[in-house]
DNA sequence: CATGAATGAGACTTCATTCAT
DNA sequence: AATGAATGAAGTCTCATTCAT
C-alpha cells in the first residue's frame, strides 16, 4: 500500500511534484522569482534542469503551482477547523488565530505570503486566486466570528473590518518579516513568533472586550500641514 | 532660493538624480528589481540609458539610493515631529501613528517598505541599512513612548515590544497591501487606508488602556496536536 | 505468404520500420528534419520513442533510411517499365513521363524530392547517393530514348540534355509543389497535377517533333547589362 | 551624399539590415532554417549575436524579412521589365525568361527559391505572401503574353496555364539545384545555367509556336495497372 | 522487445553595461 | 553631458538520446 511497493522509477515520479514545489518554495522566497534559476529550483530537487520541465511547462507555471498548493493546504485546515468549533467567539478568534496561525508560522508554507506580495502585480493571475481563494473565504470567516462575538455581548459594538485587519495583518506581517529581513543572519531577531503572536491576539481583543474603554475622540483638525516634497509634473 | 529660478538646464540635470530615483522606485515596486530594465527607468525619468549610469554606477547602486534616499526622509520628518512634542503618550503616539503615518501611506515613498521586504535577503546591504537606521531608532522611540505612558498610568504594564508591533505592523502592512494586490484593479479594495489607520490605533490604544480588561489566560495546552504534512528529509 | 498470415505480434514487428518510414516522410516533409522531434515520428508512427531507436540509431540514420528507401523503390519501377517497353520513342517518353510519372505524384513517396532538395547540403552522403542512383541511371536512360527518337526521325537533332530537363524538371517541381506551397490550404490550388504532366509532355514532345519550326536565333548581344546590386566584399 | 559622409556609428547602422539579410539568406539556404543558429548569422554578417536582435525581434522576423526583400526587389525588376516592352509575344517571352532570368539565376538572392520551398509550411505567412506577391501577379503577366501570342497568331491555341507552368517551372528548378544538389561539390554539374535556361525556352516556345505539330493524342486507356505499395490503415 | 523518465548539450533571447560619437 | 549602438554573459526552454524497468 505504501510508496515503497511502487517500482523505483515509478515512486520517484510521484515524489517529484512536491519536491519540486517545496525546492522552488525555498529558492523564490530566498532569492526571488526572477533571480531565482530553473536549474537551482532542480538541482535543489535532486534532478536535473530537464526534468523541472517535465513536470512543469514553464517558471511561471511552477510558480502559480508553488502559490496555489500551499495556500490551497493551509486554508483547508484552517476551515475546518473552524467549522468544528462551538465554544465562545473570544475562544474560536484565539484558537484560530494563535494556535493555527502559530502552526502556519513554523510551517515552511507561511513563506508563500511572502511570494504573494512580491509577485502579485507581476502575475495578475496570482493576485486574483489570492483574492477570491484567500482573501474573500478568510474574511467571511472572520466577520462572522467577530459579528457572533458582538452579538453574544463578548465584544463591544465595533467596526468588524477594522477589527479584523487589525488582529490579522500583524499575523501576516511576522510571516513575512521571518522569511525577509528576519532571515538576514546580520540582522538581530525583534521577538519571538509565537509569544508575538499569542500576545498580540490578546492584546487586541482586551481592546475589542465590552469592557474597555471608549477611545478617546480622534480630532482631525489637529493635524499640522504636511511639509510633503513637491511631485507634480513638469 | 528655489530650484525654479535656475537656468532651465542647470535646473534639469540637478533634478536628475531625483527623477531617477522617483523613476526607480516607481517601476522597482511595480515589478520588482530584477524584472524593471535599467532602460525602463531612464525612459520613465525622460533620459536614455546612458544617462543613468552617468548618476549611478550600477542598477544595483540606484535600489541602494531609492532606499537609502527614501527612509531618510521619512525618518528625520518623525523623528522631528516626535522631539517637538510634549502631550500624553496617547496623543503622541496617535500623533505619529495616525498623522505621520496617513502621510506616509498617502505618499509614493511608502512604497519602499515593499521593496525593503522584497529585496533584503538579495542584497545584506539593505537589510542592515534598514535594520540599523529605520528599526533601531524606531522602536526606541516607541518604546521611550510606551514606557512613558505606562509610567504615566495611561497605559497598564504590558510588553512595550509586543504593544510596539502590535500597534506599527498593521502599518507597514497597509502600505505593502496598497503597493502590492491593492495595485492591482481585478482584486476589490478591502478599506480605506486612513481610516483603517486611525480606527486600528484607536482599537489598540484601548486594549492598552488602563482601564482595559485584563486578558482572559491562554491555556496552551488545550492545543490539539498539529497534523503538519511530513518534511523530513528522505 | 501475405503479412495478414502472421500471427499480430509477429506482423506488427515486421511492419514497424515501413510505419516508422512512411511517418516519417510524412513530418520530414510537412515540417523539415530538423523541426520535427523524433518522438512525433514514434507517435505518428504509433509507437513510443524508445522504440524508434530500436530500429535506427539516430534521427540521421532515421532519415538515410526514408530516402533510400523511397527512392530505391521507385527507382526499380520505372526501370523494369522502361526495359520492358519496345514502341517508338515518343510513346515510350509517354509512357514513362505521363503515366510512370502520374502515378508518382499521386504517391505520398513523391514528397521525397522535397526532402532531397532541402537536405541534400545538410547531408552530403544524400546527395552522392541521389546522383549516384537517381540522377545518373535516369539521364541515361532519358539520353537513350531521346537519342533514338532522333536516330528514327521522330524527333529533329536537339540537345539531348536540354530536351531531357525541359522535360523532366516540370514534372519534379510539380512534385515539390504539391508538397510544399501547394500543401498550404490558404493558397489557391495552381493546376490540376495529371493534366498538366499530360500536356506538358505533349507540349514539349511537340517542340522536340521533327516538324517543329526553326527555334528563332536567340541573340545574347542584346542583353541590356543588369544592373544588379553590388554585393563585392567591403 | 554618399554613405560615407555620415558618421561611422550611423553609416554601420544603415548599413547592417541588408548586411544581415545577406548573410541571413546564406545561411538559410545552405543550412535550412532551423540549423541555421541565430549566432551563425551574426558572425557572418559581421557583428555579435545581441546585434542581430537590434534589427530583426526573432530569428523568424528574420526569415520573413528575408523572403519579403529578396523577393520584392526581383518583381519589381521584372514587372518595370515586361512594362516597357512592346516587341512580339516570342520577344517578349525571351527577354523576360531569358534574359531577366538569367540574372536572377546568377544572383544570391535566386537561392530564395529554396527557401520558400522549404519552409512554406512551417511558416503560413511566407506561403501567403509568396501566393499573393509573387505567384499571382506572375501568372497575370504571364498568362496575358501568352494570349497576346494565341491573339496575334504567334502561337497556335493552346491552355495558357500549360504553357506558362512547361515555361516557367524548369527555371525555378534550376535555381532550386543550383542552391540544393547543385551546391555539392561531390555532384557533377549537370548542366549550364544560362545556356539551358535559353535553350529551354526556345524549345517550349517551338512547341508553343503556331506552326508546330497537333500532339499526338494521348489514351489514358492503355495505362496499365499501377502495382503501388500497400498503405491501407492497420 | 517496449516504454517513458531522465539527462544535459545547445539554441534562442534578454539586458546590464560600455563607449564612440 | 548625453546618446544609443554594440556587446556577450546568462537565463529559459527544447529535444536527441540513454537506460532502468
Amino acid at each position: 500500500m505504501s510508496l515503497t511497493d511502487l517500482p523505483l522509477r515509478r515512486r520517484r515520479k510521484e515524489a517529484r511534484p512536491q519536491e519540486l514545489l517545496d525546492a522552488a518554495l525555498e529558492l523564490f522566497v530566498e532569492k526571488g522569482f526572477a533571480s531565482t534559476r530553473a536549474e537551482e529550483v532542480a538541482t535543489r530537487a535532486g534532478v536535473s534542469k530537464g526534468t523541472l520541465y517535465l513536470y512543469y511547462p514553464s517558471k511561471e507555471d511552477l510558480l502559480k503551482a508553488v502559490i496555489k498548493k500551499n495556500l490551497s493546504e493551509r486554508l483547508a485546515a484552517g476551515a475546518a477547523r473552524a467549522a468544528d468549533f462551538d465554544g465562545s467567539a473570544t475562544d474560536l478568534a484565539r484558537s484560530l488565530l494563535v494556535d493555527w496561525w502559530t502552526q502556519i508560522y513554523d510551517d515552511p508554507a507561511a513563506a508563500v505570503f511572502k511570494l504573494v506580495i512580491t509577485e502579485a502585480r507581476n502575475f495578475p493571475e496570482i493576485a486574483e486566486f489570492y483574492a477570491q481563494e484567500v482573501i474573500t473565504p478568510a474574511h467571511a470567516l472572520m466577520t462572522s466570528i467577530i459579528q457572533r462575538g458582538i452579538d453574544r455581548g463578548e465584544f463591544r459594538p465595533l467596526d468588524t473590518s477594522v477589527a479584523m485587519h487589525s488582529l490579522i495583518l500583524p499575523l501576516i506581517m511576522v510571516c513575512l518579516h521571518k522569511h525577509s529581513i528576519g532571515a538576514c543572519s546580520e540582522t538581530p531577531a525583534l521577538f519571538d513568533g509565537p509569544t508575538f503572536i499569542r500576545e498580540h491576539v490578546d492584546l487586541v481583543l482586551a481592546g475589542m472586550a465590552a469592557g474597555a474603554p471608549n477611545p478617546v475622540v480622534h480630532t482631525p483638525a489637529a493635524l499640522p500641514a504636511a511639509p510633503v516634497r513637491d511631485r507634480s509634473p513638469k
